[in-house]
Parts: structure tokens; sequence; C-alpha cells
DNA sequence: TATGAATGAGTATTCATTCAT
DNA sequence: CATGAATGAATACTCATTCAT
């Protein structure tokens, strides 16, 4: 598939996919997809060869649009633990303001449609996470793997997101809880 | 006078489901379960009236099978902390003795297809998990709801269950640092 | 099959065929059947080896109940325009008592299920009415084929029953009006 | 600028449709009519949202069709019994003609899957049945409701319909014999 | 290139019938 | 003989994908 014409098409469809997705889960129809994106049924087809490609370049979006709102907010930071921090904040804010978004990503995340190659390529894109990570002799952390780290912080994060999204009022508490595990949980004092 | 119900059928039919649901998702279609229960599609329906009470009652019988795991290794314990960590660890370690029945639960907790009723009735199961969570005033946890702590027991739990299930090598240091991470969040010392 | 032992099930079975076909159409399924009748579902094969052989029993039935209450009523008539009269009465009356009954057979009278065999067996239960049709040389009818008169009687009837059993109030004007139809339609004055 | 929807296909869809009710009642299968008509399953539905949808285009086609014969054969009339015969002639003419239709019209009629508002717009199309059956004061029918008449009419002729199909050397004869009865049984001498 | 009509394999569910108890 | 559990072919409908326009 050569890159297709129309660059507002294609972002046209993978709105409408996140909308979808979120709502209906990673079994929402492609002609639901079309027509929320206002293009017709076969017209997905020519900038995505199968539902799964789609599927596939939605988390890669998502995970992109995470990526860009992290970077945004990327102060310079005092201290180590203020850089992490605010990469939580920026994480679980993303959520929370764009809960379409979130709840897209949920799905996505736990469906046996997106590819390994697809989670590989999204994670390197938050690398600063593996860096933040990087635990010190003594953190219990020492002994897991690399990613575990980031497996737990998005486990967090989404669980932190997913439980705001019904307590608004708690936003800011939760996210101070959360960070504090996190943080504490590496060994800091 | 005619043939007696089967309990073994009924049986055989959730563990299909289970893996089916483990390896394919909620859409896992009602003729590969009847394959794998080995009996014919028609009996899944003598016995779950409809797809969606079989993932309800697959919901729960995991649920179940998870608490039965915990009771069982439920040592007298010598503190709060003891009892907590070894909730911690039950639970880890069932997630990853069966892998199948870990991912199918997961696969359900997130799918639209299980009630709240359902979801109710698995939180009733787990009473002890809400009384740990109750937080001390000054717990960074006291002014989030009483079951953001579930869910955050949960995250990190299938988190590390997920992690170790590629790793099996650092299952202790991961139980170890994700209990670590609980506990300390809580605010304890 | 041989005759079975209970006539009163059989009975039963016949009864609750009439119920379900009159609400449900020839569909009814032989579960809604069986449980109506209050016998297990495989019973209802041990009287009637097939569905259809059940529909085609239902049929006969009815038509020699039909009959049957036609001949009960079966006054000494004075004149063959009484006889006459007192036959299509009771046909309708017998109808609009028993609106199951009515209904049921209409249902299976425009049934593809009913066997060519079984309308001419029940068409035999009626001699009379060819007799009666036997119309003089002069009648409009007398190039028609014998058993026109037939089934204009039951179209005729059928109508009738249809009609009082939403107008119950116009029963004896309808009643009167269809057996003119008739009689008249036969030539005479 | 796709492929246009085919006129011809929804045709050939309708008339597969009425060749398969006729021959196997409502309960024929999708997949017949889709083979009948030389289409892929799916498309039906493109057509036609759900089977009773079919179901009561065939029913509102088949009353246009023969709605359409009867205008067509709408000669000015000399009297109103000439105009009332020719009705019921090309009533019982279409139905002669075209044994599929009739059946197949004559199962929908009975059917509970044809709507009250199909049955409705059916019968608007026939208002001068209505017309004709005004009867006089001293009718027979004169105390009978409005539609008794028309009950009867179609009662008449589908009967005669059915009764021409097996014997049509005797049509003429029973379509005199059938119109005497309707026209003497509203009382004209 | 974009469209949307056409496709047909796939899905959950029903139901007449069989047969172990 | 009666029961009702088990069966699996059949059914209406969906949907990702193809392709004629």
């Amino acid at each position: 598939m050569a890159r297709p014409r129309s660059e507002e098409k294609q972002r046209a469809i993978l709105e409408a996919a996140i909308h979808a997705v979120a709502s209906h889960g990673v079994t929402a129809p492609t002609t639901m997809i079309a027509k929320e994106a206002g293009v017709a049924e076969g017209t997905i087809f020519r900038y995505f060869p199968t539902k799964d490609d789609l599927l596939n370049a939605v988390f890669l979006h998502l995970k992109q649009q995470l990526r860009s709102t992290m970077i945004a907010s990327d102060a310079p930071a005092d201290s180590i633990e203020q850089r992490a921090r605010e990469s939580w904040n920026s994480y679980v804010d993303w959520g929370v303001l764009d809960t379409n978004a979130s709840r897209a990503l949920n799905q996505l995340s736990v469906s046996d449609r997106i590819t390994a190659e697809a989670r590989v390529e999204a994670d390197a894109l938050f690398p600063e996470l593996s860096e933040l990570a990087e635990p010190h002799p003594d953190s219990p952390l020492a002994d897991c793997g690399s990613d575990y780290y980031n497996s737990v912080f998005s486990a967090l994060a989404d669980a932190t997101i997913g439980y705001v999204a019904y307590h608004p009022d708690r936003a800011a508490a939760c996210k101070a809880a959360g960070f504090t595990m996190l943080w504490k949980g590496m060994g800091h004092p």
C-alpha cells in the first residue's frame, strides 16, 4: 500500500477507530469506523490493508500521542524525583483528559491482535522510563528484569486512570498515592 | 430417570472455555469451546443458556479458584504484614502456575460482557483484601477511595504475573518487589 | 410405534399441540408442546414418530371434533334448507366457541406439512356436505366439480369464524349472511 | 461512483422469495432464496435488513401486482354488477395465472410475520372493493361489519383460485359460480 | 483514487430426534 | 415405558474484504 494521498483522511480514520474501539472494543466493525470517519467502507482498506493493521496503527498512534504529551510537559527538572513525578503525572493526566484515547489504548493493550512488534516499537517510545527505572543496587527492583518496572509503571498508571475516570474528585490524591508507590517501591526513602 | 446431567461435562466446558478464552479472547467461538470440551455444540447451551452466561460463569469460576488457593495458603499469620504478603504471594503464584487461568481472567476482567453483578459477586469473595487495604490516616492512600487499593492490587499482581510468566527465574525477586511497592505505598515504613 | 399405553397422555399431547399451534403456528417447538402437555420431551416421539405425524394427527383430531359437534346438533330437520343451515351454524359455532381449536385448524390447513392423504381423510368425514352440495341442474354450481362446494363452504365458514372472533357482537348477523351467500349461491331462491 | 444498487437484483430476490415461499412457506430458508435469486446470502440483507422485512416486502409486492392486474382490466363498466364481476374475475385470473404468486400470498396472509401496518397498507390498495361492498339497507350483510365483505371476498376468491388451479377446465364455471354467490349474497336479485 | 455493492465464511443459537438411564 | 441429556444440522444475520464502477 503506497502512502495514500490524503493525510487528513488517514487521520480521520484513526480518530474514528479510537472512538469506536473505546466504546465497542476491538470488535467494533469496520463499517462503524468508516461511518464515523466519514469515508466509504472500502476506503479504510486503502489506508490500512487489514483491520489488524488498522488496530496496530491505532495502538501506536495512541502511544505516540501519549509520548508527545509527556515530552511537552517535560520542563527542566530539578531532581530525578521531579522528573519521574512529571512523567507519571503527564501519563495519568493524558488518560484522564482523553477518556476515549485511554479506554481505546486499554482495549488494544490486552488484545491479542496487537503484534509483539508493535508492542516493542511502542515501548521504545518511552526510553526515559527505562532510564528512570535504572534501579540502584539495593532497590527491591534490582533483581527483576529491566522492563518489570515498565510493566508496573503502566499497570499502576492505567489503574489510576481508570479509577480517576470514575472519581474525578480524587484525582490529586490518587495521582500522588500512585507515584509514592512507584517511587518508594524503587527503594527511595 | 433419564441420563443425569453431568457435573463432569459442565466442568469440561468451563475448562475448555478457560483455555479458549486464554488463547483467543472472549471472541473464542463456541464451536471451538465445544470441540475442546469434547461435547456437541448444542450441549454448551444446555449448561449455559447463552455465551455471555458461560463467560460470566467462567469469570466467577476463576475468581473462586483463586479464592480457594488463597485460603489454602492461609497459614496463621504472625503479623498483618505477613498476612498481606501471603495474600499477595498466593495471588501471584496462582497466576504463574496456571497461565491459562490467569490470562483468561485478564481477558474477562476487561470485557464488557462480564456483568456488574458478576463483578460485585467476585469482589465479595475477597473481603480480606479490603480489610488489609484499610489505610491508616497518614497513608498516602488515605484520601483515595476505598477500592483504589483493590484496583492497584490487581493491577500490580497482574503485571507481575504477566512478567513472571516470561521470566520464571525472576519470580521471587518480582514477587518481593511487587509486594514492597504495595506495602510501602500504603505508608508502612 | 405400537399403540402406546396411556390414552390419556396421547390426548394431553394433542391438546397441548392444539394450544401451541394456535398461538405459535406449526413452528411451535416440540419442547413447548411437551411442557404444555406435562410430559417429557422424548415422550412425544413415543406417541408420534415425527413432528409431522403429530401435526397431521392434530389436524384429523380437530376435524373429528368438529365432525362430532355437527352430528351432536343434528336434530331431525324439517327441510333440506334447515339441515344445511344447521350444518353451517354448528360449524361456525364450533370455531367461535373454541378459538384455539379453530386457529390451530386454520394454521394446519394452510401448512404444507399436512399430507394430501390427511386432507382426503378429513374431507371424508363430512359426506353430508357433499350430499347437500348436490346441485340441481340449473344451479350455478352445476358445472363446477363436486368439491368446489366443499372448498367454498369451509372458506366461507373460516372467514366467518375469524371475523366473529374479533366482532362477537355481530355473530348472529354474520352467520346468517354467510349462510345466505352459500344457499343463494347454490341457486336456491 | 461505486457499483450502483441493482434494481434487477432486488427484483430477483423478491421473485425468488415468492417462489420459495410458495413451495416452502414462510419458513423457506434465506439460503434457498439467495440461491434461487442467484445472489450471495449476504446480499439479501443489503436489500432487506431482516427476513421479516423481506416477507413484508413480498407481501406488498404481490398485492401491488394484483392491484395492477385489476386496474389493467378495468374497462369502463356498464353497471355496478359489471364492475364487481370484473374485479372478481381479474382477481381470480391473477391467482390462476400465477399459481406461485397466489400460493405465496396465501401463505403470507396467514403468517404472523406480516405486520399490521403492511396489512393496512395492502388493504388501502383496493379501495373499490370496500366501495362495491357498501351494502344496501336490506342486504343480509347490512348488520355485519364493513370488512366482513372483504374477508368473504378474499376467502371465496382464494378458494376459487385454489380449486381452479387443480381443475383448469372448470375455471369459467367456478368463476361464475363464485361471483354469483358473492353477488346474491349481497342481496341482489 | 474513492466508493459502496457484493460476497460468503463465520457466529450464536434453536430444535427435532436419538438413546442412555 | 418414560425420561430428559445429548446431539449436530440448520438458521438468520454479521462483517472483513474484494472489486466493478
